[in-house]
DNA sequence: TAACGATACGGAGCACTGTTCCGTTTTGGC
DNA sequence: GCCAAAACGGAACAGTGCTCCGTATCGTTA
């Protein structure tokens, strides 16, 4: 989909591929101690390649953001179907596969605050998350609803975009528990 | 409190007290159309003043910030006392209360997203918002934990937080709406 | 294997923004 | 009117995103 997806260069030269390998996992490394504002000079210098090196492959830092965590995505879209088959109900399908995704933003320093469609030039990031992980939400919230467990009122984005905002800064305020609090959004939406 | 407070500036030259007023109007003209994010250099050049003069009078952006809304700030604090006595249970002033709360952040372009405590540079506007405002809602949580309406384990620091997260974005998003969110949050709030 | 076109690289440079610093101007008391 | 203190203005510096183009590398073809 996306030619920055590392999987799919055959048609690349060497050197060009070893480049995005190392470059996703400087990217990753400067991630975990940065977080993914980390400047993108600093990436480069970790990866020893260029800033053109870097932009070539990746335009925007959203590509580059999504390349780091697409198979983390990618194992929570999957789990959701997985969930729902193996919960009792599907409301805790629901929850649980929503702890998945909250565990998955908390640990990533600041990614949670790029989510939000406002901030310029994350169009991609944005998208990439909502289209992928929208739908599986929206089936899990399909089948609890249909069960009669929740209220039908809430469309699965703006339950996505709620969540994703509550899991804003906090992974750097111990007062601020952002799983406790989804958990109280999640009871709200029971019936 | 602070000496960019405006009022408490017999002490100053005439021409400085002439400038915090017109800086304070041009902040807020320029918040409203380009958010609270806008250059500092915009908001200076629409009040006529060098750059010199913005940080003189307001040493950070949050300084700023806090001189153009505290005014409704203190009106959202005083709003909270008066709901608990005119309402007709504790749980409704505290829904309301929030509801206030929540249309001021939405209307304000950008605003809830600097309140977060991770951003580098807001912690007065952090601390300014944050100082003014848990104990109100602490009071009126409180009250109505009292009324037995609510659970008693979620603190009023963290509700602010979690309600001031929910409201980033919300005014470039149409589908996207923080009030029914909050709402949802307030329900599971409830016993 | 040598040559050559296509591909990719590196990093200087530009644009934009926050912030500081200091020479100049204005103010207000004498 | 004079002068010291207060305040002003904006040039200059620093950090960051992003572009551009001369150079180096690759891989194919003869």
């Amino acid at each position: 989909m996306n030619d920055s997806d590392a999987g799919a260069a055959r048609s690349k030269r060497a050197d060009a591929r070893r480049n995005e390998r190392t470059l996703l996992e400087a990217a990753a490394a400067v991630f975990v101690t940065s977080g993914v504002d980390a400047p993108v000079r600093d990436i480069a210098a970790r990866a020893g390649v260029g800033m053109g090196t870097i932009y070539r492959h990746f335009p925007t830092r959203a590509d580059l953001i999504v390349a780091v965590y697409r198979h983390q995505v990618e194992a929570c879209a999957e789990a959701g179907p997985t969930l729902l088959a193996s919960s009792a109900t599907p409301h805790a399908a629901l929850t649980r596969w929503i702890d998945l995704f909250v565990d998955f933003l908390v640990t990533k320093h600041g990614l949670a605050a790029v989510l939000r469609s406002d901030s310029a030039g994350f169009d991609t990031l944005h998208a990439y998350f909502l289209d992928r992980l929208v739908p599986v939400c929206a089936q899990l919230l399909d089948a609890a609803a249909a069960a009669g467990e929740i209220r039908a009122d809430v469309a699965a984005y703006e339950l996505m975009r709620g969540v994703g905002n509550l899991c804003i800064g906090s992974e750097s305020d111990p007062d601020y528990d952002a799983r406790r609090l989804v958990g109280l959004l999640i009871t709200g939406l029971a019936l």
